[in-house]
DNA sequence: TATGAATGAGACTTCATTCAT
DNA sequence: GATGAATGAAGTCTCATTCAT
């Protein structure tokens, strides 16, 4: 899975180990357990992705994990904490791709670059995450996972809002925070359409960096003054 | 509803009388099983939209459609055939729409207007609909649905792009194709997030049409030649 | 059917037409719903015999009588009466049968034609009639049908004896009616065998008739009381 | 039960040593399936016998088993693979008891011995044994049921036409193995008499040897050539 | 009287969860 | 902890029977 050490602390662990507990007879306790957590995500992962919502039964997914249905509610409460536990991977995953995203040297380049850049990015992690496979082509939600879902856009936004700030002055705040908002949305969809039709899946993104590219140009370079569609009432409502 | 006509009155409705069975006996056995379908269906929508899809058991539906299991069983096999159904009747009501937007005088304006009329169309049709909310709503998503789903928006596509064909002359008929696709499923995923997140709705259908506009705007009056993006080998993939 | 009259009073009606209720009216009402059984029961058999019990549903039943649930149940409470119907229809044409074995010229010969005979005829009966493959052959059997169907071999058995007494004089009656009943059962045995394996049926009933001739000889001429095998103790017991 | 060996005494019953698993860990898990499975069907039996096909639900076998349903369902997949193991059982303790019956000193004397202590020793089987009626007293056929009894009954009768081979000397195969099928035939066919009717059960049995006695007498030290009912066409005709 | 749509009890079966080993 | 057999609530579906038309 691409999420496999946890996301918490990721600021500032280099590649150092993480703080041992006082008592170090626990840990391979400690480890192991995480292990065997990875694994029934993994599992549980494929169960939903190949079988469907239908077949991920506790025993499919104990089974593809080689071990005992005993051992996930050790684990997990319940099935939904299965589920939600591989939503909150996935959504992780996500968030670490933009870290990485964001903290490179990308942002020095002009903000068409990085449009593409970070869609083709996204893309490709998404092309070859199982992680996603397994949260949208289970064909299973809930509420939770939705809400989860939007949470994680509008931190998304958030963040490129700010980069927005910075590569297209002039917009007022609130625009800026709905653009972002806009695009982060508007791309996730594409991404959703490219993977429900594989073999027009690169046509779809490439024609979504254009869409994209021609929605923010108004914006850039002080043209939002220039062109009629400045700022409007509608996205500061939120 | 979007099939709100009421049956009842088809003795009397002028343009196309259909063929009345010789006695009278026989429509109201008819007439009340399409109506009792009709109900099951709606309680189905209800229970589906309202409950999600965990509480949607037949009995739940049963209750709420003020009939007996047993009566849903005459008329749906099994419980995917209640949803495949809501869906249909969903799909249809899409259909219906379309026919009825595309016979109408909006194909005689400039394509800006076209395009915004038919968006604003679409989507006060979404927020009215209980279908809609029945159908993504529930949470619940098979395969079939999404296949018919795709196919209804090819279908659209395809209407579009004959649309397109006359008001966006010297596109060629592949990147037309592409382009209408683009644009359905493009529109497509605003209405699901404009359902998803009310309060900012109207707004990114708004946007939304801005988005459409200006991702269009280059294919408009010969300008597919002027600007550098002409009909790319990509569009003509699919 | 091979009983489509009913079997009371057969031994006087020769082919008059039975006495007229008072009204005259009347009549062609109870000659239609005596056809409607007939047709019901017909259909039952079919049903009971081809399908098995497993689709024997009363929908089934009625679609075969081309008639209506509803008309069933106006000549019979619940489906166990249906069978029992079915079930009595073929004991009776059994009884018929041997009204008219009895009634003939055939208790003029000896002994050892008489069985012969008899259970020629009895096996041609099984081997045309429609009404003992529904009643057998569909694997469906109740405590009342084989009560009734013991019932009826008892019957047949002291009928038998009757015979025994005319043609193996010197045989206590207790014995007698002993190997009067041990008779119809082994016959009525393999009759369902013979039923059982079609490919064998004829030479199984040929043997039957030997087995029987072996069984009764010693007690034919008073041979009975030369032989060791006299009037049994075990045979009195009953 | 006919398979009454408890298992359990598996570890020291000489003659042939079942490979032990290397740590008792596994064992009583298996045992305890096994007995189970044996408390099930042993329920399954007993509902079947005493209260009929209708009552036999499942929850009435669970109950009578003093498990739950899921349990059943863990070890047969449907209600039919119940019966199923229930006749099979039945069969099979049918087999062994012939294994014993061949295997035993009883071939040693005259032909009659043989008869008569065989049929003796199955009438006492099924006296006995619960099996029998839970299979022939629950009134619920199949035809698999059947055909398994039938190719049962083709069995013993194949052990039965080989001693005949060695006690009937003279009498060619083909007209051996008839008169084999008719003997186990009428045999079981009077066995089922003899349990419906208690009363005369044990009449019935003694006289059933009678039968069997003067049907094979005229074949019995080379008789069959002296008599004028020889090998027949009948026979050889199957 | 005839019809067949409507009813609903109850059967079968699944599978998340528990718990003895 | 680990295991997986056991549990039983709950869902789907059938079909005998009723009853309005």
């Amino acid at each position: 899975m691409f999420v496999n050490r946890k996301p918490r602390r990721s600021k500032k662990s280099g590649s150092a180990p993480p703080p041992e507990p006082p008592v170090g007879r626990r840990v391979p306790t400690q480890e192991r357990s995480r292990q065997r957590v990875e694994r029934i995500l993994d599992a549980a992962a494929q169960v939903f992705a190949s079988e469907g919502h239908e077949a991920a039964t506790m025993e499919a997914i104990a089974a593809r994990a080689e071990t005992s249905i005993g051992s996930i509610y050790q684990f997990f409460p319940n099935k939904a904490a299965v589920f939600d536990a591989l939503v909150r991977r996935y959504h992780d995953g996500i968030r670490t791709f933009f870290d990485a995203l964001l903290a490179g040297p990308l942002l020095e380049g002009p903000w068409e670059t990085i449009l593409d850049a970070g869609i083709d990015a996204i893309a490709t992690l998404h092309e070859t995450d199982a992680g996603f496979r397994a949260v949208w082509g289970g064909l299973h939600f809930t509420k939770k996972m939705l809400d989860e879902g939007d949470a994680l856009n509008r931190e998304i936004a958030d963040r490129i809002a700010v980069v927005f700030g910075q590569k297209l002055p002039g917009v007022p705040p609130r625009r800026r925070a709905f653009l972002a908002m806009m695009v982060v949305e508007l791309v996730g969809a594409m991404l959703l359409l490219a993977a429900r039709r594989p073999e027009q899946g690169r046509a779809v993104m490439t024609e979504t960096k254009a869409v994209v590219r021609l929605y923010l140009a108004p914006y850039a370079q002080g043209a939002a003054e220039l062109s009629g569609r400045g700022p409007s009432k509608l996205g500061s409502r939120s």
